[in-house]
DNA sequence: GTGAAAGCGCTAACAA
DNA sequence: TTGTTAGCGCTTTCAC
């Protein structure tokens, strides 16, 4: 009943050769005659050899050190909670011989990029996992990497040329369509809608760009009436044009509607219109951060997209773990779930776990 | 630096006993002196011992036979999903020498429920993954499992009385309150909402009502104007009344919303109203079965909760290894979000994975 | 009660 | 180029 498993003993047995060839084989560190690995990789395929991955690991006592790139967590509660996924998926797979060093950068910083850069080269790690939120400053870095031969996986920002393993994130473009959709329903007649880019250098955040692509094409594609879009961007916290163009716009009586593209601005436009009156205006953001949840809570936000950057982080981990530990070839691209928060379901996210397994490459469709 | 790891051989060697000895009051099974305990308990603490779990699933090569009971999976797409979920947690725990015996029984059948949990008891597992969807059916069970003192989680329905180790699935109340919220976003004025169960024997089916529950409790809160909240049950396929009553309903000029119970009546519920024509009226449902993402892809659905029945089953399994074979205690309640899919979020949910780890206890906040 | 020893499947160092 | 062997940390059996 039971099927068999086959071991490497069995594979050597049958091919006439001795476990030691089989390994040889099975890891082609060389060292084998043109015939034994004729013979052996003949069995293997026969038999659909599959390694015992936790065997493997006990026997290999190795230890793995991944290094992650990314803004200072102290700086914002966004990459705070991007941090703690980082210290979970240590905890998990601490178990496997992983060890994480954290390296931070200036959120506001390109300079301080570089130099953690250079610094995670240092710890000659065996799998980097980074944030590359500044796309110029990026791409020598990825070829550092690279010219070394260190894995690394992105997540948060995609850059298409980046030669990583992976990317773990999202679809930004259809965030920004998901976000448009959440602002036109049960809306008509005449509307402004607005963009809002809070402190993002747009220079250099493609991503947000896509993000503001999005939310325009969805409102042009469906929108039940005549509909204006504008955008505004703040430069920094010291813009103070920033507020007076703010106030222009909310001053439209036909504004039916908020998008704030990135998380941290979110709570900084929830007070502007908490204070202006929120006269039926919708307004939707990006992400679960305690003041976000209060604002959602108090009504002035309506919809919270999750960009889970705890389970991103987490996953880009894993991914390293997967590829480094158990080879398995991660997925080029992992884009989570765009999910919606409302008042209503929100509390059913804040006890949300994170669950993951070793072999973890199961996709499900 | 590298903090070192503690073996049992360590604390063997600290107590000033075998390793043998170690393991016993590891295991506390017996046959140690109250000497050896009390040293080797003290040293365990003061060390902070973690046995190393990789090298426990190599050490003792035991073999687990899980078994599940849940409704025939041919007989309805919500159940296959479920089932498939299954499968993947077979394949990401056969490693740890899981196997997995799927019994099920007919969904309109509560002898065949019966029938079948005699046959999970036959198989003599170690632990059941069950889908207690007969409430007064599964009581009686549930005590011949208590009895035989083995392990079983539930899924997908809540039996507060169980005993089991864990409930995996969603909060139906709020479930009920995100629909309501919902069909109400942008609506104003007077307006009639109806509750739909369609195919559901209300009596056995407690957890519906709590859905309407929810429902009904959100719209008498929050909605903006007067409102009335019809219910209407279909409770076989042949109840031909539902029909003319529905007829009845949709020809209410003040109907604003439909909320469908349960996954499987939500296409039904689509294509009447799609025959009927939508007329503004907004309608939700439950899960990403195809007909319903069709209809919400055409406008007919609005908005899906999703109850994401493959990864409930999945962490149901998860559940019991973990007990099983990680000795980690599980949560008593595993609640889901309530995750809301709406037409331009879909695509981003259907390529979704799930992702497992063996010490998948982590939980964050 | 206790300890010694074999073995889980695999890796890696070493001898041949 | 090959085969042998000693572990990895834990479980389990079996003598003492």
């Amino acid at each position: 009943m039971a099927k068999k498993i086959i071991r490497i003993k069995d594979i050597a047995k049958a091919a006439g050769v001795s476990i030691g060839t089989v390994d040889r084989v099975l890891h082609n560190r060389g060292k084998v005659s043109e015939d034994a690995l004729k013979k052996v990789t003949a069995v293997l395929k026969k038999n659909e050899y599959k390694p015992n991955l936790i065997a493997r690991t006990l026997g290999s006592n190795k230890a793995y050190r991944l290094v992650t790139l990314l803004p200072n967590p102290e700086q914002d509660p966004y990459w705070a909670f991007t941090h703690k996924g980082i210290l979970q998926a240590e905890n998990e797979w601490s178990h496997y011989g992983v060890s994480i060093v954290t390296c931070v950068f200036d959120l506001q910083e390109k300079k301080s990029f570089e130099e953690a850069a250079k610094k995670v080269l240092k710890l000659k790690p065996d799998g980097i996992l980074i944030a590359p939120i500044f796309y110029k400053e990026a791409l020598p870095v990825f070829k550092t990497f690279f010219d070394k031969a260190i894995p690394y996986a992105l997540f948060n920002t995609h850059i298409k040329e980046s030669n990583a393993i992976s990317f773990i994130g999202q679809d930004l473009y259809h965030s920004g369509r998901v976000a448009a959709e959440l602002i036109c329903i049960g809306q008509k007649g005449p509307g402004t809608f607005s963009v809002l880019h809070v402190d993002e250098d747009l220079n250099d955040s493609i991503h947000l760009l896509e993000k503001e692509k999005g939310f325009k094409d969805y409102v042009n594609e469906f929108y039940d009436g005549h509909s204006v879009i504008e955008s505004l961007n703040r430069t920094s916290s010291t813009d103070f044009s920033f507020k007076k163009r703010l106030a222009t716009l909310l001053k439209k009586p036909d504004l039916k509607g908020i998008f704030v593209s990135s998380s941290r601005g979110t709570a900084t436009a929830a007070s502007f219109l908490k204070s202006h009156g929120k006269n039926g205006i919708r307004l939707v953001g990006y992400d679960l951060l305690e003041k976000n949840v209060e604002y959602l809570n108090s009504g002035v936000i309506d919809f919270l997209i999750h960009q889970k950057p705890q389970q991103q982080a987490f996953e880009g981990i894993s991914c390293l773990v997967n590829h480094l530990i158990f080879k398995k070839s991660p997925q080029p691209i992992n884009l989570f779930p765009l999910e919606v928060i409302t008042r209503q379901n929100m509390p059913s996210y804040q006890v949300e776990s994170i669950n993951y397994h070793p072999q973890g490459t199961s996709i499900l469709n």
